[in-house]
RNA sequence: GCGUCUGUAGCUCAACGGAUAGAGUGCUCGUCUUCGGAACGAGUGAUGUGGGUUCGAUUCCUGCCAGACGCACCA
């Protein structure tokens, strides 16, 4: 519809013999001023100064002429000069009946787009470390790379999901050392209290680290002989507590709804990324105090040296990184290999990108980092509802316990009462998460932050619920639903709902440009906003209503896209709530 | 000190260089004995600051102020 007008206005150019500015289509922010317009001042910049209101007239004018009549232009129903120096297109009655008509056939396939159509993108997000508790950011990295893959799978790529995980290093002799101190948990609690167990060792393996210095000799050794595997009593100890938090994680993951095709440890790629780099020492790499750096500046001005090997012939998180890389290119080979981090993480990466398009220029623009804002705490409360340290999964946790509460009254099984918790729960979380650009920090309050009324996942949720069930109870009373012959008989006025549900395409393909899952989260707010508009102010399941086909399959067109919206955000959308 | 990111209603967030800067929440008032009230309607209230570019700047450039993050052997 955007390349159509387009189109005409090019056309309507040629016609005034006006030389064509750098013009574009966009939706008007209020719909009063039309579905698409465009400035004048924008069309032809040269001829602005003229007089743009006149100008904007003498288009129209033409424009009217040329849309008169002919076939293939009925979708327009007006075009007006509007503010200083507007042209307003408002689309036809039959435009938004053939749209819904689409949106019905389309079904789940509705929102997608071909623009990275046989590409491969691979998404590597979440990246927890074992022997550490999954934590808040995790949570947020977990949330955002996963609505990430599935916006750019919506736009036809093959999307392959990756976990990156820190399986080494003195994180893990900490939480070794801890253990040793504390003993090994009952084995008859759950994997999570087991996993909570070995954060807390963490804890404590970290504090004696940087306070006891004897400690701090202990753990260097125990650093060492999990390097060489040397010491059968804490490879033992060491294979549990992988095994554990691993399984934790994952019991996690199925909460959130992600999979992995690819789980990276860095025990594995640390000999890889070594052996490119003690390759090219000399080369991309040099020798400075032992140590084998990049000296980033050196290429870049704004980019700094950073350690790859260090002085103990190590290899640092840096030579891992590259490791990485290059097992992701060799094994699956994608045209864009994605990694979301947290922003910490971004001056690191462009200064490891830089060493690894000295090495392989080819790959350059095939690496993309995302960064996002951190979650941050509101006047230092750094307690969960429970009075433990907020982890990850203890928010989740909180955030499913306030749902179970709202439904516990209600007439729902417990089966259902925990599904929904579950579903809803994480929509909360989720949302909140997503519903703002990735650039800046998120205030962390439960009270506020999880929010479950207005702008909101579970207010999304309820508004398709909604949907659902007036199409449930059509479908009791063997109302028609999908029956397009009986689209004919419409309303004349056209709903903010109709205005909007046919950019939801337009929509996903921005998120997938911009790689920002907001745009998403805004738009369905306003779409269910509009909908539980029309929803109020409209008796449908009414004896008498004309439009009753009509406006049934103009809800289950809501619900389309809103499920489809949903899932792009890694909601789920609960039958009932 | 240098670099990156961020400053928009009391609070949490939107706005593709364009029209009267939009939502939610809060507060005030209202709707509804409902096709599911986790709802709808109305009111209230904002671009950190000084320059510049432009017909037009929340958006681009620049000075300052404030905050976050990062700058050599952690991940």
């Amino acid at each position: 519809m955007k390349e159509q007008i387009e189109k005409l206005i090019q056309e309507a150019l040629k016609n005034l013999g006006i030389p064509e500015g750098n013009f574009s289509v966009e939706h008007p922010a209020d719909l009063k001023m039309g579905d698409y317009s465009t400035n004048v001042a924008m069309v032809c910049a040269k001829e602005i100064k003229t007089n743009p209101k006149e100008l904007a007239e003498k288009i129209v004018e033409v424009l009217l002429t040329l849309t008169k009549g002919e076939a293939g232009r009925g979708s327009i129903q007006g075009i007006q000069v509007a503010g200083p120096g507007f042209i307003n297109f408002y689309l036809s009655r039959e435009f938004f009946t053939e749209s819904i008509k689409d949106i019905l056939n389309k079904g789940e396939n509705w929102g997608k787009n071909n623009l990275s159509e046989g590409k491969k993108i691979m998404v590597e997000y979440t990246d927890p470390n074992p022997f550490k508790p999954f934590h808040i950011g995790h949570l947020m990295t977990n949330a955002i790379g996963e609505s990430v893959a599935r916006i750019v799978s919506f736009s036809g790529a093959k999307t392959v999901h990756a976990n990156y995980q820190g399986d080494v290093g003195p994180h893990v002799a900490k939480a070794i050392y801890g253990i040793q101190k504390r003993g090994l948990p009952d084995s008859s609690i759950s994997i999570s209290l087991q996993a909570q167990y070995i954060g807390e060792c963490y804890s404590k393996g970290s504090n004696l680290y940087d306070t006891d210095e004897n400690a701090k000799k202990e753990i260097e050794i125990i650093n060492k002989k999990v390097y060489d595997k040397s010491d059968g009593e804490i490879n033992k100890i060491y294979d549990w507590g992988r095994r554990v938090t691993l399984d934790a994680f994952e019991e996690i993951y199925k909460i959130l709804g992600t999979k992995f095709e690819y789980y990276f440890f860095e025990s594995e790629m640390a000999p890889i990324g070594e052996k490119i780099v003690r390759a090219n020492t000399g080369e991309t790499f040099s020798e400075s105090d032992g140590a084998v750096v990049f000296h980033g500046e050196n290429f870049d001005k704004k980019l700094h040296t950073r350690v790859f090997i260090n002085s103990q012939g190590l290899p640092t998180y840096e030579t891992k990184e590259i490791g990485l890389t290059m097992t992701k290119f060799e094994k699956e080979n994608p045209d864009t290999s994605i990694v979301v981090t947290a922003t910490e993480q971004a001056e690191y990466f462009k200064v490891v990108q830089k060493a690894l398009s000295l090495l392989h220029p080819d790959l350059e623009s095939r690496m993309k980092h995302i960064a996002h804002g951190m979650m941050r705490f509101a006047n230092g409360k750094m307690s969960s509802r429970m009075g433990n340290v907020v982890t990850g999964e203890s928010l989740l946790r909180d955030s499913m316990d306030v749902v179970r509460e709202k439904v516990e009254t209600r007439e729902f099984t417990d089966e259902e009462k925990e599904n929904i918790s579950k579903i809803v729960g994480v929509s909360a979380l989720k949302y909140s998460i997503l519903k703002s650009s990735l650039g800046s920090d998120i205030i962390y309050d439960f009270e506020k932050s999880i929010s479950f009324e207005g702008d909101s996942g579970p207010y999304l949720q309820y508004t398709a619920v909604r949907a659902a069930a007036i199409l449930r109870k059509a479908k009791e009373q063997q109302l028609p639903i999908t029956d397009y012959q009986s689209l004919n008989k419409f309303p004349e006025e056209i709903t903010e709902l109709e205005h909007l549900l046919y950019q939801f395409p337009e929509v996903v393909e921005k998120a997938y440009l911009a790689l920002e899952p907001h745009h998403v989260a805004t738009y369905l707010t306003q779409l269910a906003s509009s909908f539980n508009s029309f929803y109020g102010n409209t008796k449908i399941l009414e004896e008498n209503n004309p439009h009753v086909v009509y406006q049934l399959d103009l809800i289950k067109s809501f619900y389309q896209t809103m499920k489809n919206g949903l899932y792009l955000l890694g909601i789920e959308t609960p039958e009932k709530m």
